[in-house]
DNA sequence: TTGTAAATCGTAATGATTTTGAATTAGAAA
DNA sequence: TTTCTAATTCAAAATCATTACGATTTACAA
C-alpha cells in the first residue's frame, strides 16, 4: 500500500492527518519490512523528542485495524510493515538478517481443510524464516 | 511423549526428581493441550502454596531444550504441550475454544523451497486455528 | 475565528518473563 | 546413616514490551 492510499482510507473513517502519523507511515514506505514500536520511537525521537508509546501503539493499532499495516509476532514482540499491494492470499518468507520480506504464493489451506472435514478453521499463520541471497554472500 | 519417558530423558541428563517436576509434568500429560505458566502456578498453588515463577519458567525451560515439552506462541504468551510422539514432522490445528490440538501431516515446505531456490530457509511456522468438532455444537 | 472531538504528551500501571542471591534439598559418596 | 556438593527452590526485585490515564494541545469544519 501507498501513502496515498494510506491517507485516503484514513480521511475515509474520518481519522485526521497528524504529524506523527505522516512521520510514522512515511517509515514504513521507506522500510520493506517488519519494524517494533521501538524502532519508530528511536528513529522520531530525533525529530519529535517527546514522542510517547501511547501515540506510537495507539496509531499502529489503528493501521492494522484499517488494513494499512499488517502485523505479526517475532520473538515476542510485535513487528508491523506496509500491507501489501497484491490481493492474491499469499504468505512471506522474512529474512532474519536484514528483515527484508519476500511474498510466497503458496498456502497449504486447502488440504489442510480437505483432512479436517469436520473442523472450522478460522486463521492460520505460515511463515518462513532464514536468509535473502544478499544475506547469504 | 509419556511420563515414564520423560524421566528417562532427565535422568539421562542428570536431573533430579522433584515434586514440582512430577507435578508439572502430570499436568501435561493430563492436558492434551497448550498451557501457560501462569496456568500452572494457578493449578500448582493449591499444593504449594509458595510456589514461584522461577521454578516453572526454569523447568518449562529445561523440558524443552530436553524436547519434553513443545512451544509455541499465541497473543504474546509462551505456551507449552507435551512434546508429540509422532516421529514425522507435522503442524497443528488448535481450538482457540477447548485449547485441544490436532495433529496435520501436511508441509508445504518442499513447495517453498523450490519457489525459492536462491534462498536459506533455517525455520518454520504453521498453525492453523479455529474450533474443533466437538465446540462447533 | 472558534468550538469540539480527536490526538498527543508525560507518566504511571500492568503483565509476562528473567534474574538474583540466600536458603534448602536431593542424591551420591564415604 | 551421615556428610558433602551441586542442584534446586524460594521470594523478591529487575526488566521489557505494552497498555492506560488525566491533562494538554491540535486539526479541522462550521
Amino acid at each position: 500500500m501507498n501513502l496515498t492510499k494510506a491517507w485516503e482510507v484514513l480521511k475515509n473513517e474520518g481519522f485526521k492527518k497528524t504529524d506523527k502519523r505522516e512521520q510514522i507511515l512515511e517509515l514504513f514506505e521507506e522500510n520493506d519490512r517488519y519494524l517494533t514500536a521501538k524502532d519508530l520511537l528511536n528513529v522520531m525521537k530525533k525529530d519529535y523528542p517527546g514522542m510517547s508509546f501511547d501515540t506510537i501503539y495507539r496509531n499502529l493499532s489503528t493501521f492494522v485495524e484499517l488494513g494499512i499495516l499488517e502485523e505479526t509476532e517475532l520473538s515476542g514482540e510485535r513487528h508491523f510493515r506496509m500491507q501489501c499491494e497484491t490481493d492474491h492470499h499469499h504468505h512471506h518468507f522474512i529474512c532474519m538478517s536484514c528483515g527484508k520480506i519476500k511474498e510466497i504464493h503458496i498456502c497449504p489451506m486447502d488440504a489442510v481443510q480437505e483432512k479436517l472435514p469436520a473442523y472450522q478453521i478460522d486463521n492460520h499463520k505460515l511463515e518462513i524464516y532464514g536468509k535473502c541471497p544478499e544475506c547469504i554472500a
